[in-house]
DNA sequence: GTCTATAATCAGATAGAC
DNA sequence: GTCTATCTGATTATAGAC
């Protein structure tokens, strides 16, 4: 049960986890919490199945412990942008380049997240409910601040944060189907740029921070 | 395997079809293509498993099924809708409501097509390609024929229309993150009143034909 | 078209030697 | 910690009577 206090700076047992949570991720993103199977995550990350149970009991203790990291990652990320003393222009492309660097980092986390998400959560809701939700409601209330004190235009500021939210997740979740409009291979870091630039500027024009003009 | 020509208008071979795929929908947006028991799907349409295979012999033919209607569904939709003759704005309002109302009226359609596409595809990346692909880059040359005419502000038409995909989509895909944030049992008709005003709201004034100003 | 019966396979999980 | 061996249950799919 106990582990030996370990004297290398990065102990054994760490090293067999991360191997087997990297591939688990990836697995869990392609194929969904059903459709792993843990022998195959086992195989990929060079031990056996049994091997693998002595690390992770069950399989749906190695799920969770993946959507805890996925969950881990993205919370340092994004927490504390949202500060109601900030500037409301800089906050909001701050945070859409977070989320969308994220996407672009991390994207079998993103999938897998949204996976979970989209089958009703019916495994995570509690820890959502817990841990994104609060973040969540304190962004949207920093929003609302603002539009109270005339900072951004008045826009309902929680379905803001939904489209944000979807805007620049789509390009992990949905990266698939844009490499099959864009003709590519995969994603380029030029098609975050013209992503980030388009979400920002859409973002900054519903608040009224910025104006798009036609050309007369 | 063929079938005697029926004299009632609905035959009976569409009925039990119809039930069989209204279930396999709902099991496959729930629980992904491997989640998914056809004894289960079976069970709730009314039937025994053995006979469900006399309709779709094979589990992915039923699959197949659910994303050819899920497909069809949408694409009635969405054809023809943005027409490069019509006022720019009118054709931005119906497609964000057009797409909206697919996510409210067919959410398990929209999470089925969904999963399929981050995990990767592997099934039916060649319908994709011939079927949804085409119109996406017809729309999108359509906002670049706007755009060259400077009839709307110049912005980049492809991440446009992935921002109108994923913020519309969303609220089928993140149906269940919403409602946590919201403390609802399940999204109102007043929620997609909204989405619709906000989405609507930043798609115009990102391509400049719509002012969203502070107070000052 | 619907049923009973069953084949064939594969999954997650456990036991115990070393 | 890692291995061999095995159990148990579920799943897709097929065969054939009626």
């Amino acid at each position: 049960m106990t582990t030996v206090p370990s004297k290398h700076r990065v102990s054994h047992r760490d090293k067999v986890e991360t191997a087997i949570l990297g591939e688990a991720v990836r697995q869990f993103a392609e194929c969904g919490y059903e459709g792993t199977s843990i022998a195959t995550v086992a195989e990929r990350a060079g031990l056996s199945k049994q091997n693998l149970m002595y690390y992770f009991p069950t399989k749906q203790a190695l799920y969770q412990r993946v959507l805890d990291n996925v969950l881990d990652d993205w919370l340092a990320r994004m927490a504390s942008l949202a500060d109601p003393g900030k500037d409301p222009g800089d906050v909001l492309r701050a945070y859409v380049r977070a989320k969308l660097t994220f996407s672009r980092e991390q994207p079998l986390a993103s999938r897998v997240y949204a996976m979970e998400v989209i089958g009703g959560a019916k495994l995570y809701a509690d820890q959502i409910r817990r841990r994104v939700i609060p973040l969540l409601r304190a962004d949207i209330a920093v929003f609302e601040r603002w539009i109270a004190e005339g900072k951004i235009a008045p826009v309902n500021a929680t379905h803001l944060l939904f489209a944000v939210w979807a805007m620049t997740q789509s390009y992990a979740d949905f990266a698939a189907q844009m490499t099959l409009v864009l003709d590519r291979e995969q994603l380029q870091p030029s098609d975050f740029d013209d992503a980030e630039r388009l979400i920002t500027g859409m973002v900054l024009a519903a608040v009224g921070l910025q104006e798009n003009t036609c050309p007369p």
